[in-house]
DNA sequence: CGTCCAGTTGATGTAAATCAAACCCAGTGG
DNA sequence: CCACTGGGTTTGATTTACATCAACTGGACG
């Protein structure tokens, strides 16, 4: 089914839970256990690592590169509902089976857990099930956030909020310079614009002066505040 | 705090709870005992619930009446992220603040139940847990496919199905009638469009035969197959 | 009987989509 | 080493769905 190489590697993936980038999150939450229990998935570029509609029967982190999720209409209309960056929970939200498609956007890796191991434990430790409340909590208001995005907001102020999130979100030493995984056309997907104007939109971000770009993929902040008006609406 | 008002009253939240159209659902999640635990408060149309950022004191169930959630940009620009009927829980999703304001649609009356007791509940009964976690998971579900619905569909398919989703939510005797608590304003900010564009394709929708209306809050579905095709995109 | 507000319909404007054509690399292979 | 691909990106010309601006309707209510 899955569309990609895995192995269990206890050892391996302790070792990759030793390089994940907040590792205080994760030991607050008592989820600590989890090293010992998730095996390594290799995904290579656009490799799917599940479909809306399969049952749920992992979770997954993203251990490095960048996965998309996303939902298609049946004339091949496709929005991207979210992005996950390396240190990010996948699939904590499906009840039964999964709402959404999950594929790699670049060569990437996740550790994937067995569901029935986590709701085991959510089921002896309140504290682990508060954890995946909050998680999902967070993701049901960035949702929201993001329906305001897609009902309201101009293209401009679209990727100006896109770009101000990835940028939080990708821990880089630069806090102004932006790693971007995807290709326009997952961006537009996202933003609920063609790929078209998300670079017309990019040329005139640039030509404003808020943003610089060394390649189509590495971006630097100029003019943060600028651009967070702009994300704001305002 | 409460811009409408209040009253505890133990005896008449049973009473209440008694009318509660789907009963069955509450029993099953051992939530039975929040009937005694509620207070009623009663909203004149427009009347404010909470406020987004308020702090999150209650959770909130529909009793008659709508209620709606919104989001507001700075120079005004909303998006009413959902709308609740009788039934449905409101701010189960907060974490310690609300991240939308919610309003009255129209005069309606919703019961309160202290945050602190269901939270303690919750501590006690994994049970609960899972039964308040299913009701978040089920909110990002939607709010994903309205995601797509924003981003990626026509006017007239984004009405279509905001009717066919309002009438299987409105449970009355004809499945095919629909009532319409908000304005056209209201839908539109719930879909991303202008009053006068739901006004032009509701005209378009009547006179492609798909629905009738009696009036501009009493619809009624003639061409259900139709209407879906239309509402999945086909 | 006027006032008000939601709804509707019409005329016009515009942001973004669509259609179309380069352009720019990174591979690949002669 | 250079020509050749091919996928992603960019820029240009044109179209279009929806927004905006504006006027009118019709029921509710004092």
């Amino acid at each position: 089914m899955l569309s990609a190489s895995h192995r269990d590697a206890k050892g391996s993936v302790s070792a990759l839970a030793a390089a994940d980038p907040n590792p205080t999150q994760v030991d607050e939450s008592g989820l600590g256990i989890l090293d010992t229990l998730g095996s390594v998935v290799l995904l290579t570029r656009d490799a799917t690592l599940f479909r809306e509609g399969d049952a749920a029967e992992f979770y997954y982190k993203v251990v490095s590169g960048a996965v998309r999720s996303c939902k298609l209409l049946a004339d091949g209309r496709r929005h991207i509902t979210d992005f996950f960056l390396a240190g990010d929970f996948i699939g904590v939200e499906a009840l039964n089976t999964h709402g959404t498609t999950a594929e790699a956007v670049n060569d990437a890796t996740v550790v994937r857990y067995e569901r029935g191991m986590i709701d085991a434990l959510v089921s002896r430790s309140p504290r682990v099930g508060r954890f995946l409340l909050g998680r999902v909590c967070a993701e049901l208001s960035e949702a929201r956030s993001r329906m305001l995005l897609l009902g309201r907001m101009s293209a401009r102020e679209r990727l100006a909020s896109f770009l101000l999130r990835i940028a939080a979100r990708s821990r880089r030493d630069d806090r102004d310079s932006i790693a971007l995984p995807m290709t326009r056309s997952d961006i537009g997907d996202h933003l609920g614009l063609t790929t078209e104007t998300v670079c017309r939109t990019f040329a005139e971000l640039k030509s404003a002066g808020l943003i610089e770009a060394r390649s189509p993929h590495d971006l630097r902040v100029l003019k943060r505040p600028a651009l967070a008006a702009l994300a704001q609406g305002i």
